[in-house]
RNA sequence: GCGACCGUGGCGGAACUGGUAGACGCGCAGGAUUUAGGAUCCUGUGGGGAAACCCGUGAGGGUUCGACUCCCUCCGGUCGCACCA
């Protein structure tokens, strides 16, 4: 055989390369770590996918990568890495998509989970399948249920009646976060309804302050913990009383009570307790009318064009605490229930909202605040910036200062108390469907709603064929009597079961906490492992899980903790939220028809290009949109790398210091990018690197150089995050007989990557007038006499005096005249 | 409406705490090789100009020796929240 023939029979083929390491990896269990003896545990998370029909998309793939070369790359570190899978796969999701095709989810998971796997499997992650974890699985749900009982046995599980969205599509509750702009989120135009119904709450608001508070202590995407604070929403202010002569005093909230003065009417939300009770008989029938109205919008949101002020007065009156005056007493609907205390004093002069009221009804508007700035004196204006007018001894008192003492005079005939208030509401986990683990409870009319005893765990969901939720609101499962008649646990008596399931959200609450633990079949967690796992190193996922999936998890581990259960409130240390890739503009949907699968392209290019390119395509953390014009260069960069290697000379040969000194500079940067998850300039600085490599060494124009291993070997290890089986195959073909992720990354040697010559810019004016090659480390007085010298600086100075000069280290020199 | 992020060549994108704008890649042009095509390799590639130079980071202003970067106003886009008192 020639060598030109050889030349050609040993071009890079992906496909064959990628089956070899495939099944190596396999066999050695390259990709497992010893969870009991680790030395240096490192959680590696990775956000687990809803196995859907349609299979993995490249956005899920994008997420994937991303998270498996942080993973890999620790590993090259030195860390052991644990980087486990599972599958989210219970849910509305799942269930609407089985009714649909007309398969009980049962059947229909099982096959998608199998396609994801094999999809995974395709896309060269390190994951460790055997803790893998279905939240399906009764030996998983059962644990689910476990967490359900702490809480209910804490009393952080409490039982309501409460107004709750209402999907007439789905015909099951929402969360308040599943309701976009009053429609359902899975059905764009259907109107959600509001029901009143007992449910299952997780009573979350009552760690909100913590919540908070600890979100400063977290290394998180700086975006992710704004939008949980947002959603947490804390407030500061007073909770003022409104007596009133008929019956009970009317409690509101306000944050600012320095405007008390203004406030001329009140307004009760219409399902507000005491309506009842402050309504006069003449108003009693347009009261009611208007509750009734009411009723039938939902309790998130209304649409904009909805948001006309309604109301109507009850014909009675209620006491302002600071004037003694009577002001009327008004239902309406722009008053919300669930925040505050559902009532509000309005102050139609310094709110946009209880003005557009006030003047639609006619009701005072008084002015109490007048703005330092006076072009904001158009009423209503709400300012923090003015001082206080028409409110008795209070006139002149800047508006921060009056909060204080308006409250605290008002506090001394208990007509006042400073209060902190937060949006966040209880978690409502009640879901009138099938699909999802039943809520272990078990009602007896003589002893209540009792736990069911943790021995009879899992309450195992019935494989059932009729799972069809209908118009009633009751849960299929309650049309099965034969699985909900069972004895009351502590007296025997014929009790029933709960019949509604939770919410898929707690099940991917705490699946982090199971993937150490997969082993134990009597706990949902080890002590032992727990400890030395988590809390997580390092998750990574969507910012579309910024607030639910995120709070929720946190809440549960705090909880946990509190119980006794865990070690820590926090259960992840790092996180960072990538970003989304999108396809003409869009999110991925099946419905917009514009989803592109990663099974194509890998199939034409191979995981590995596959992988570098989706990293290439712009700043992991920011994402952007999906295109494949640019694959063929991360391809040709792969080849040339392949060339390079198969070129290797002996080693032992002396290595050019310029070659060293490009590589301890390119070890540094990709060091630094991939800490940061900076892929897209990572791969930057490794091709920038083979470009020099190639153009350096004894090639002709159409041969790689032969160069040292040891020019060759660290730029395996850097490029095994991105393409680990070809970097594999790299490293056996540079002599190596153990996996490249045995290896260690190269450290940089900083006195190997200085530079011997910089090029110093010459600036006259702020303007570019020469670049000097100078060594570095010259001193201020030295640079600007070698300035100065320079035939084209001298043209620009004009013979003019230097009446300023401004020196960079190493970098610049700005001369001013 | 409120909050956050973003706007740089034909395209995706670089530019660390204010210090050489356009790294790297795609595309394109010219050349080499090839019977041809493809592949590969070399060179060039923000705009204007023969050149010296001039102009350029959504628009306008400001701070500075120096601004993609900081400040103000506006325009456009993405995301989150949205009658939260």
């Amino acid at each position: 055989m020639t060598s030109e023939q050889q030349t050609q029979t040993d071009t890079y083929d992906p496909q064959a390369v990628e089956r070899k390491w495939r099944e190596r990896w396999e066999k050695r269990r390259t990709n497992t770590v010893d969870l009991r003896d680790a030395a240096r545990p490192y959680y590696n998370l990775m956000m687990f996918p809803y196995p859907s029909a349609e299979g993995l998309h490249v956005g899920n793939v994008f997420a994937f990568v991303g998270s498996d070369i942080h993973g890999r790359f620790r590993r090259l570190q030195g860390w052991d890495v644990f980087e486990p899978i599972g599958f989210d796969a219970f849910g509305i999701h799942s269930e609407n998509y089985a009714l649909k095709v007309n398969l009980h989810p049962g059947k229909l998971i099982p096959q998608n989970i199998t396609r994801f796997r094999e999809q995974l499997k395709r896309s060269g992650l390190m994951l460790n399948w055997e803790h893998e974890v279905s939240t399906t699985d009764p030996a998983y749900y059962r644990w689910t249920q476990w967490i359900f009982l702490q809480l209910f046995n804490a009393g952080l599980a409490v039982r309501k009646k409460a107004p709750v969205n209402w999907c007439p599509e789905c015909k099951t509750v929402l969360a308040n976060e599943q309701v976009i702009d009053g429609n359902c989120e899975r059905h764009p135009g259907v109107r959600v309804e509001q029901r009143f119904l007992e449910q299952w709450f997780f009573t979350i608001t009552k760690y909100a302050a913590r919540l908070l508070e600890n979100l400063e202590t977290i290394d998180w995407s700086e975006s992710t913990r704004l939008m949980q604070r947002n959603w947490i929403g804390r407030s500061e202010g007073a909770e003022l009383v409104f007596e009133t002569p008929a019956g009970s005093p009317i409690p509101v909230y306000t944050t600012r009570p320095d405007t008390v003065f203004g406030a001329t009417y009140l307004v009760l939300a219409p399902e507000h307790p005491l309506v009842d009770e402050v309504t006069a008989h003449e108003k009693w029938d347009d009261v009611n009318k208007y509750r009734r109205r009411a009723a039938e919008k939902d309790v998130v949101s209304r649409r904009k064009e909805e948001r006309d002020k309604t109301g109507v007065f009850v014909g009675s009156y209620a006491r302002n605490p600071a004037t003694g005056e009577s002001v009327p007493i008004w239902v309406a609907d722009y008053v919300l229930m669930e925040y505050g205390t559902g009532a509000i004093m309005a102050v139609p002069a310094h709110d946009e909202r209880d003005h557009e009221f006030a003047t639609k009804f006619g009701l005072e508007i008084r002015q109490v605040v007048e703005a330092d700035d006076e072009a904001l004196n158009e009423l209503p204006f709400s300012s923090w910036d003015g001082r206080l007018v028409n409110s008795s001894d209070f006139n002149g008192m800047s508006c921060r200062q009056a909060v204080s003492q308006i409250t605290s005079w008002l506090a001394e005939r208990d007509l006042a108390t400073s209060k902190v208030q937060y949006r966040l509401h209880d978690w409502c986990i009640s879901r009138q469907r099938y699909w999802g683990p039943p809520i272990p409870i078990i009602y007896c009319d003589d002893c209540g709603a009792l736990g069911v005893p943790e021995e009879d765990l899992p309450v195992v969901l019935p494989a059932l064929d009729d799972f069809r939720p209908d118009e009633s609101g009751i849960s299929p499962l309650a049309r099965h009597e034969s699985w909900y008649r069972v004895p009351c646990p502590s007296c025997g008596k014929p009790g029933r079961r709960e019949t509604d399931v939770s919410d898929t959200f707690l099940d991917s609450a705490w699946y982090f906490l199971r993937y150490p633990s997969t082993e134990f079949d009597d706990r949902p967690f080890d002590a032992a492992m727990t400890k030395k796992w988590l809390p997580v190193s390092s998750y990574i996922g969507g910012n579309e899980h910024a607030v639910l999936h995120l709070m929720y998890a946190r809440f549960i581990s705090m909880a946990l903790h509190d119980l006794g259960h865990l070690g820590f409130e926090e259960p992840f240390r790092r996180f960072r939220a990538h970003g989304t890739i999108v396809k003409d503009g869009a999110k991925m949907s099946k419905s917009r028809g514009n989803v592109v699968v990663p099974d194509e392209y890998q199939a034409k290019w191979g995981a590995d290009t596959f992988r570098m390119y989706l990293m290439f395509l712009g700043p992991y953390l920011e994402g952007g949109d999906f295109r494949d014009q640019g694959i063929v260069g991360i391809r040709r960069f792969l080849d040339k790398v392949w060339g390079l290697v198969r070129a290797a000379g002996p080693a032992g040969s002396v290595v050019d210091r310029a070659a060293l000194r490009i590589l301890h500079q390119t070890i540094a940067r990709v060091t630094n990018d991939l800490e940061e998850l900076r892929y897209n300039t990572a791969i930057s600085g490794l091709t920038e690197y083979v470009n020099f490599l190639r153009g350096s060494g004894d090639a002709d124009e159409h041969a790689s150089p032969s160069l040292e291993p040891s020019l060759l070997e660290p730029l395996a290890i850097m490029l095994a995050p991105f393409a680990p089986h070809f970097a594999e195959e790299c490293w056996e073909r540079l002599g190596h007989t153990d996996t490249v992720f045995e290896a260690t990354w190269p450290p940089s040697d900083p006195s190997l990557a200085r530079d011997e010559e910089i090029e110093l810019v010459v600036q006259v004016n702020g303007k570019v007038r020469a670049r000097l090659r100078v060594p570095p480390g010259l001193t201020k007085d030295d640079v600007v006499a070698r300035a100065l010298d320079d035939e084209t600086v001298q043209r620009f100075l004009d013979d003019k005096d230097v009446k300023r000069s401004v020196y960079v280290q190493d970098r610049l020199v700005s001369l001013v005249v």
